[in-house]
DNA sequence: CGGTAGGTTGAACATCCTCAAACCCTGTGG
DNA sequence: CCACAGGGTTTGAGGATGTTCAACCTACCG
């Protein structure tokens, strides 16, 4: 029982982690997660996770994501990364695309039962907690994208990829994966390619991060928050 | 009763309006949007209509309003503007403010009772389709400021505006009010003023707009949507 | 009248983009 | 082992887009 239980786990873990945030998960609540999940996907690089279905829920466990949408030029904008842990759920118009190897588990119904819970309940209410979290992120996307710089934008960027991987009990303090190209965080800032090279060679000259084999190092957190959080809590 | 019924309807009308393209509003329905409503308040321009807490819930009845955020250096990103029918509920960190005189009502009561309903009811249904469409506007924002220019981003809002106004009911397809002024147009597209001033005389040198005494109106809106839709649906 | 809020204009400048080329690394096939 | 191809990063130069600052204009309101 513990030793299923920790199998599950395992693989779950930073999705119960985000929602544990708001609610113990007694053996109640871990039924509801751990019951009839879906199947075991894994996704090359840019290949669509998520397309067009308004049905489908799918648990990203492992790998990075990203939420979005292509113009009629060809060019998309990227409106919320997702990690180990995001329930994805496009709405229509929108795509969740793998931007590394990605793997993922159906979660139609383990959200269904989500969605079915008594209202009011504490798994409920964590689950509600999660899903303004994600709001969250989406308007700390648009005041990034309205009301700051490069610079700004990207310390910023930065900073949410730290705070989302210490909470989601990955990657310490100073150092996160760094699994994505340019080109990709170009598409999440709304910036050209080459305008993000320059600012992140900006940002290791001024001694804030380094780049090094898949990882990003801070170096100097208290600054990188000055620089990026000029506004947010 | 259908007199006190109309009397509501006429207070209330565009945000049932929009529930009803979702639900159809039968008597018990109407009795859980119309019950026990709280006060009625009106907002000068400038002032804050919702602040800090978090319970607080209004709907507005009258005027513009806009979920906005401060930054430091105080410059503030507005990330969603409110009209009549929308429900105001910001969260820690944002104000909704009132960008001209508006009106509202305390719908925290009415809000509860919405969220309590039974989970997959019609009622419910609705009002989480209200709430994606919320949503919606959310990430086509994050689209506009990521990937468009000043001149398409324009164009879209302006967009946005004529469907939001023919979805409640108000204005015909080809005038809308435009109470605003360029300083809060600018907070949402984050422009400067300057630089709106310049955009919306493009647009009405090129015949798409006019602007006049307190509104707008599209003179070409085919041209509109082909500069402003170049990816949305 | 004077004051204020909003709109408009011009000039100088900063930021960011585009285009084009070079470079680096890794994997692949001869 | 080398050649080469491809994806990603880096660099430079020139240009488009948008900002800032400062002034002026208009309408409205006391």
């Amino acid at each position: 029982m513990t030793l299923t239980a920790r199998t599950h786990a395992a693989a779950l873990h930073p999705f119960e982690a985000a929602l544990s945030l708001y609610v113990r998960l007694g053996p109640h609540e871990l039924n509801v997660l751990r019951t009839d999940l879906g199947d075991v996907r894994t996704h090359p690089t840019r290949t669509a996770i998520l397309d067009q279905d308004p049905q489908a829920v799918r648990l990203i466990t492992g790998g990075w994501a990203g939420l979005a949408r292509t113009l009629a030029d060809g060019r998309r904008q990227i409106l919320d990364l997702m990690l180990a842990g995001d329930v994805a759920r496009p709405s229509r118009g929108e795509t969740v695309v793998a931007l590394t190897p990605v793997s993922s588990i159906d979660a139609r119904t383990m959200v269904r039962r989500l969605d079915r819970q008594e209202p009011g309940s504490p798994l409920a209410r964590a689950w509600r907690a999660v899903q303004l979290e994600q709001q969250r992120r989406l308007l700390d996307q648009v005041v990034r994208l309205g009301s700051m710089t490069a610079y700004e934008r990207t310390a910023n960027l930065i900073i949410e990829l730290i705070r989302r991987h210490k909470r989601a009990g990955l990657g310490d303090e100073r150092r996160i994966p760094w699994p994505i190209t340019q080109e990709v965080v170009s598409d999440v800032l709304g910036l050209s390619i080459v305008h993000v090279n320059r600012v992140l060679q900006q940002l290791r000259r001024d001694r804030l991060i380094e780049t090094r084999a898949g990882f990003l190092v801070v170096t100097n957190l208290e600054q990188l928050a000055t620089v990026g959080l000029s506004c947010m809590d």
